[in-house]
DNA sequence: CTTTAAAGTTAACTTAAGTAAACTTTTTTA
DNA sequence: TAAAAAAGTTTACTTAAGTTAACTTTAAAG
């Protein structure tokens, strides 16, 4: 299904699609830095990168927002997200570790294993 | 609790640590890098690093043995390894899943998470 | 024993991702 | 509308981790 996304190209995807379903609007570099804790020039060279592959639309100087493409990989790692989030409150984990925790895992997780947790999560 | 380890680190303490367990005998270079599917020049360099930094006991052309806190690390590695992996099985994921999901999820789970897992674990 | 094969080492290079800081463009505001 | 501040860009540098390939050491076999 996936043909190699790094842990970080899902990152700024994801963060992409959250920061704007906040607002509403196209996203800006500065909100992404500030999200993700990196600085801007991270974010400049993400956002080239991400442009160039097709995953982003954006002019020089422009706002961000998602394509197709992006948008579908970006919703792929956010339902992971919020799926292993509540199974780790749903076993005892606390909030602020089930949110920490679930960033890092949200990419490592297979189709398999996410649907077996999809599973456990309705079932319980 | 951890003073930063990379995934990388992890995995050669961890790697060592199965493979002294399958012969009972010190570990080779070549042994580990068929262990990782990585070329033996990567071993080197990583043995070069952890063996600067404490982890491993090892003298040119020598054979590979854990330090004591090399092997902590593997420890505690590998029983999130062995932990997840139990309880991936137990949502309904296939063995083969499971293993490989494992040795990602491992670096990445918090003391807390660990725990909960534990514990649902063994009330199953 | 010597030669050859296997194992280990080293060096030069690659890639992904970040930082810092100088620079440019855009936006705000006095 | 000009000057200052904020946002975005670019460049040079860093780090972690790998590869390939040449080289050295060790071990095995005739």
């Amino acid at each position: 299904m996936n043909e190699e996304l790094t842990k970080s190209t899902e990152d700024y995807l994801e963060s992409i699609l959250i920061l704007n379903r906040e607002t509403n609007e196209p996203v800006s570099s500065l909100q992404i830095a500030s999200f993700l804790k990196v600085t801007k020039g991270a974010v400049a060279k993400a956002m080239n990168r991400l442009n160039q592959e097709g995953y982003i639309d954006k002019e020089l100087y422009g706002q961000i927002t998602l394509t197709e493409k992006g948008l579908e990989i970006a919703k792929n790692v956010y339902s992971k997200h919020k799926e292993i989030k509540n199974f780790l409150i749903k076993i005892g984990v606390s909030l602020e570790t089930a949110e920490k925790d679930c960033c890092l895992l949200e990419h490592n997780i297979s189709d398999e294993t996410f649907l077996a947790i999809k599973k456990f999560n309705k079932n319980l």
